[in-house]
DNA sequence: TATTTACATATTGTTGACAATAATTGTTAA
DNA sequence: TTAACAATTATTGTCAACAATATGTAAATA
């Protein structure tokens, strides 16, 4: 793979990315310019350009004069979050068993992902295990060899993660490593309507096992939020 | 509809875009900060940011200390935005067919685009036909009440238009008004099936009627790109 | 004539300063 | 003690200046 030299406001992105995913990063949770400006020795400019695209994708929210929050969506948009991404997901499963059957598909990444993930899949530590999940899912979008399925759907990842901080009372059964096994099976099985299925009711089950009536009002402290 | 205050660099974004639609910015060309930034009076900061956005959806090229370029979609790059498009647009259907079902969808705005391509279906000018066309497939998209969607499809609408004018030896018939009727009417049907197979027979025959083999070297001169 | 080199110009990259606004703290009075 | 208001501090919004780089021009050379 060659390394890209990445730049300033593309690491502000990633390191907000990663510590969602971590869980650290909590709903609603206010990022000013200065502190990472302080913490990771960028120009305000740079954390700003990286702000301004995270607004864009939905995962901050930015009103005119006030510092930016990390997104709290809502029931109904946490249902268009996996609306969109039963779209994009569905036709990646499709691209996907129509590469193997071609024999043009790798699947050792993917399987090595699965297989740790049923080695954590009691552990304690649901924020590992979330980070997981969400690799499989853009993991398996990055197989299709097409930027633009998976430019689409980086940013509603995160944005699933944070719908599930809100409102999964036990985030360990959420996105279960079971039915992504299935999944995968499906595809190395060449049965195209078998792992259709197999993801749509995936994410169904995602979105059922959520109550949105958690109103969740726990107190996130600010401290270390990124390591 | 609530009037929502834009920000300049939306505007800017919103320009480039329509610019595309019309035709009248074509792949390759360059834009200067400086130059938006005396016609239009907006500071070079905020037409900075716009490109950035720009960049961001893939629709400008940057490459550094270089100026912004309009893309030029390869032949890989245009099957994998109508790739991508087939994925989002295909679940676009699916969802407006199941509102029609029950009875949660108003067609009317629809429905008065395509009688407009069809009235406009003879005319010499391309670039408004093509307008028209692309103005149709964001308008389903929007039907669907998810912002998410709505986003992923949106910039691949002026990258297919590039590509259009790139590979497209006479666009006027290059994605027919004849065929968006026969998805609305399979859309009032109920008939998911048949719906399904329209969007995506409609976009893969967008794409064979292209011809690749067309390396045009149009020489684009750079009067009047907005207006 | 074609090609290279050096210079001048134009454009982008980056930073910092200042203004505008919000958040916090401090003060006073009921 | 609490509530309302004022003053202070902190943060964001905007812009302009300067540096770094690329582009364009013209002279010099083969």
């Amino acid at each position: 793979m060659p390394t890209i030299t990445q730049k300033n406001p593309d690491k502000v992105v990633d390191l907000v990315f990663e510590s969602i995913l971590k869980n650290r990063l909590k709903p609603g949770i206010k990022l000013s310019e200065i502190s990472l400006q302080e913490e990771f020795g960028w120009s305000r400019a740079e954390v700003r350009q990286g702000f301004d695209k995270l607004v864009d994708s939905g995962v901050l929210i930015h009103k005119k004069n006030q510092s930016v929050r990390v997104a709290k969506p809502t029931e109904i948009e946490t249902r268009q979050i996996y609306e969109a991404r039963k779209a994009i997901e569905n036709s990646v499963i499709m691209i996907l068993v129509q590469k193997h059957q071609n024999n043009e598909l790798d699947l050792r990444g993917i399987d090595s992902l699965v297989k740790k993930e049923k080695s954590l899949h009691q552990d304690t530590d649901n924020a590992k295990l979330a980070r997981l999940s969400c690799d499989f899912h853009l993991s398996l979008a990055e197989l299709c060899d097409n930027k633009f399925i998976v430019e689409s759907l980086k940013p509603l990842i995160p944005l699933s993660a944070l719908a599930a901080s809100i409102y999964a009372d036990n985030e360990s059964n959420f996105c279960s490593f079971a039915e992504h096994f299935e999944l995968i099976e499906a595809i190395k099985s060449n049965d195209l309507l078998k792992a259709s299925k197999a993801i749509n009711s995936h994410l169904d089950r995602c979105v059922e096992s959520l109550d949105f009536n958690l109103k969740v009002t726990k107190n996130h402290n600010n401290s270390h939020l990124f390591n």
